[in-house]
DNA sequence: ACCTGAACACCGTTCAAGT
DNA sequence: ACCTGAACACCGTTCAAGT
């Protein structure tokens, strides 16, 4: 029916930072970090590798402005009649969820100096403590204990999916990490082994943001 | 004086994983995850590359053996007269240092699966979890925020310690934050701003504990 | 100014051959 | 059973040469 290409042809198009970063995410998507190769790289932008680093310092900005990419995406406008609490849920939900479909972000944030986007997630978690009028001395250590926890759940997220099949089963590995739990040494495991049954019905969305709210919660304590 | 040998020589002492791991945890506190390669590992064992695959599958098993070894070391045994808060803040602060002294390990524990060690951490912040009363349905939640938050800050230690030479003052680097976050947009990072002096006071273990006591705040409150 | 692609200096890992 | 070390199949990065 087109008349004429039904999608530009990606070989066509001048090689920009841009449009390396682009196709960067996408091969991160398929074939993780390290998958992703200046060589293949090169191929799917229809070049050689040498070219790539006119436009890009190295592989490490290329993974730095990949991450930025997303999580840029992530960090919404603000929603005037959400509480704060809201809004940090929902910022956190962003974020959780743009590692959820790109696990290499969250190992990224999770191991990557301070970023640009990070800044901006942090001083949206900032002003939202600000309302909820949390003395000025210990708002860094909320916005920072909220980020931290973020970014410790990337991380886990990030493991987790690199050390199984992007297709494994989550229920699964749950079930199986919980007959795993129920047989460990009953005196050195105790506890483990109490709440292992509870991996069973575990959402690992819903695990984040509870401990969203237990930070929260302690942020509402007075001291 | 000595009448033979001063320190043992390590090229004599037979080949192990035991010795193998410990050679790796030296080299990698020297020269760091990247600077750890098969060769000159060999090297100081005074053997081949090869050798070492008889003992240890591969580099990531290497890298995990050398991260428990590490942390195995900072789970100390159970102090009666200690209340559960002090008992968490103690593993919690182990924990800090021992990624303080080897910034490798921050980076391998954020974003590696669950290791055997990490289940050890786990175990006695949730036994300290069941001593404060938590109700059973939230103790997986309070133990798994703990865990998470001193997760992320150790992936974030490696980051900082991976992004400067190994000797570079923290505080200065904390100045020129400083300095930058005063110069950023107004109306974008008012937050930021607002906070970036409190940066030339920082102290990373205090800030790291302060943020563990906003959990256990949290974790106290009562639903 | 921007692209090409061969070449350099490495890696982790394997494996035939030794002891 | 354990060690050796050359060789394999890659990497990221550079750079002379092109347009």
């Amino acid at each position: 029916m087109a008349t004429t290409t039904r999608r530009p042809e990606r070989r066509q198009e001048p090689l920009s930072r841009e449009r390396i970063v682009s196709v960067a995410v996408e091969l991160l998507d398929e074939v993780g970090e390290r998958g992703l190769t200046f060589r293949v790289l090169a191929e799917r932008l229809a070049t050689g590798p040498g070219a790539i680093y006119w436009h890009v310092a190295g592989k490490s900005e290329l993974l730095c402005a990949a991450t930025e990419a997303v999580v840029a995406g992530t960090v919404g406008g603000d929603d005037a009649d959400a509480t704060p609490q809201d809004v940090i849920r929902a910022l956190a939900l962003g974020l959780f969820d743009a590692i959820d479909a790109h696990p290499w972000v969250g190992a990224q944030l999770a191991d990557a100096p301070q970023q640009a986007a990070m800044l901006q997630v942090f001083e949206r978690i900032g002003r939202q403590v600000q309302a909820l009028r949390v003395p000025a001395a210990a708002q860094f250590t909320a916005a920072s204990a909220l980020l931290n926890y973020i970014l410790g759940v990337a991380g886990q997220n990030a493991a987790h999916a690199r050390a199984h099949r992007p297709d494994a089963d989550r229920a699964e590995l749950l079930d199986a990490m919980a007959a795993e739990w129920e047989e460990l040494d009953p005196d050195r495991y105790a506890f483990a082994r109490s709440v292992a049954a509870r991996l069973r019905t575990h959402d690992d969305r819903v695990e984040f943001l509870a401990g969203i709210d237990l930070i929260l919660a302690g942020i509402a304590t007075p001291r």
